[in-house]
DNA sequence: TCAATTTTGATGTACGTAAATCAAAAAATC
DNA sequence: GATTTTTTGATTTACGTACATCAAAATTGA
């Protein structure tokens, strides 16, 4: 049987009370017995029971999620795992609540995390803005000992705890790769659709696209980028313009969102010519692009996963338990038409 | 606050006594009785606190993980990611116990589960061996209320709760449009490498891998099956005999274990030749020969993903609870260089 | 040495559920 | 109506921890 609190209570002659103290870092212990009584807990093995622990303490995790207010797919369906996480709660202990906050906007996004400083929640997931001012509000907060992680967007140098997120750079360079090869010998130009520079997960992208086209694909032209701003209708503007301009281009990447826009951008403009196409995010419109063929490749962050990642290490955060790194890293997952969930 | 079961027993006027009969099915509550705390129960909407639950129960896991004793580096790595489950195990209260039975001999598979019968597990995983007096005793164990799930490999059309693992026919077809379009126009043989064909997950790869090859790739070849035994100095023998052989191949496809002897072959046979290379399973020396461009995308599934995914699973079936699928699902990986973890 | 202070022990209650016991009430049987 | 059987209630203990209270002991300072 795993030993208990009396258990080591009887190890280091002491009584329960005392136990409780050092397990609780409550004050009133001399720093001899505090010896005792953690040399006990290493000795005997002790592992503090958190299910009993929780249930004696009334534990619940108030956490919060504070999202961009944009409307794409994605974040819809970042917000539609969410509300899944919610209906979950009673099982987990959580008590989730979510912020929308203005997209890009670094300025509203200190506001809310000041706000939130007062209202003590357990921990919190943000999608984050890459601004110095945020940076410096995050690390004020972990400072102050709330649990942070970062979700689909890093704030790379804060203090975060962790970051439920793919790697953009690696997610960027695949998809170079993924084109080049895929092109094999053909030359020619790459149309590159992005939702704005603005976006860091964007400009990884694109800085690992652009890396790896460079290195091995020098016989590819990268074209000046596409900002289609996520909007479906700014998308097809923008790519039916370039293919009817540029003969020359044999592959688009989409690395950002509003891809229905590309898609019936590709199917209007390019019935005679043979594209290779790599776009981000599996929904339904991307789905039935790589079925037909209009796309060769989808790139996806698994929304799902990131949430319920978040929220496992936010409460392990809180709980001061390690988290299973493997299990939280949010993989890059690539779809072809015969790998599709 | 959520209800207890004091809250349901107010409700529906009866004593905590009868709340606790209907709840944990015991017998001695009249049929009107049960409907009016059934009701209370739904209408209050309680949820059982499991861990409260739990820690009344004392209860604990008691798992096996039956293996195969084969020992290729994916079992391996298999069996290391079961040990870190079971360092986990007070914290998760499971209890965890491996089982090895020789690989590929579905009596003593058959006879090692009989033997479970009668120490009463609370949850099995098995990696399975296709037969059908396997299947029958899987089915008639699951009827008799065991918690089983099939790891790495299925048993379709047994009864088994839950598959933790990845679709293989999927995972075959993925790596012929791989190799297809990674190869572009150009025209040739593929040569396989397989362990062996009696193996279920080999033969769905080689399914689907064909099966994509005939439909999208004519000018593609597919050479007779070469079977390694995943063992590395047996593939290294065959396919530097194939290389050395016929100077036609472009292509490989290595589906099982063994990577090592298929490395060492492509180096000292294939420095001349641009051969395009797809192989399964991320271990040190298929992520080297990635990284060095001997191979070119490799196909992986996560042995911890799966084990923890098969825990989670087997300890939800036992509490009756549900699983949240898309969690479950085992995702097929596909790694270049760029997207290595 | 006495008083003041700090440290420790003993004890009880609580969290939400499980499980057991025994008495009381209700229903079914004769 | 009396008897047996079934159903229900009331109550207690337990799981492992948190937390509070009050008394007792040990330590410190004067």
């Amino acid at each position: 049987m795993r030993p208990t609190v009396h258990d080591i209570a009887a190890a280091a002659g002491v009584s329960l009370a005392t136990v409780d103290r050092v397990l609780n870092q409550r004050p009133g212990v001399r720093h001899v017995t505090r010896e005792k009584v953690e040399t006990a807990i290493r000795e005997l093995g002790y592992i503090r029971d958190v299910a009993a622990a929780n249930l004696a303490k009334g534990r619940t995790y108030p956490l919060v999620f504070i999202l961009p207010a944009s409307d794409n797919s994605f974040m819809h369906g970042l917000n539609a795992e969410i509300r899944q996480a919610i209906v979950r709660s009673p099982a987990e202990r959580t008590n989730i609540r979510t912020i929308e906050v203005s997209a890009f906007d670094p300025a509203a996004l200190v506001c809310v995390l000041e706000g939130l400083a007062r209202e003590k929640p357990c921990g919190i997931a943000m999608v984050a803005t890459d601004a110095p001012e945020v940076r410096a509000t995050v690390d004020r907060l972990v400072r102050a000992g709330f649990p942070i992680v970062t979700l689909v967007s890093d704030l790379t140098g804060s203090l975060r705890h962790h970051y439920a997120g793919v790697d953009n750079i690696a997610a960027g360079r695949t998809a170079a790769r993924l084109l080049g090869r895929f092109l094999g010998p053909r030359k020619g130009e790459i149309a590159v659709l992005a939702g704005s520079m603005l976006v860091r997960d964007h400009r990884e992208r694109l800085e690992g696209f652009t890396a790896v086209m460079a290195e091995e694909f020098p016989d590819l032209a990268i074209l000046p980028v596409l900002e289609g701003r996520d909007d479906p209708e700014i998308a097809h503007m923008l790519v039916a313009g370039a293919l009817a301009r540029n003969a020359g281009i044999v592959g688009v990447y989409s690395l950002g969102a509003g891809n229905r826009g590309l898609v019936r951008a590709l199917k209007e403009k390019a019935v005679d010519r043979t594209l290779t196409v790599i776009a981000h995010e599996l929904t339904t419109h991307t789905r039935a692009a790589l079925i037909d063929n209009t796309i060769d490749a989808i790139l996806n962050q698994d929304a799902g996963h990131e949430v319920r990642s978040a929220i496992r290490v936010l409460k392990a955060k809180a709980d001061g338990l390690p988290v299973i790194d493997a299990q939280e890293r949010i993989r890059l997952d690539i779809f072809l038409k015969d790998n599709l969930p």
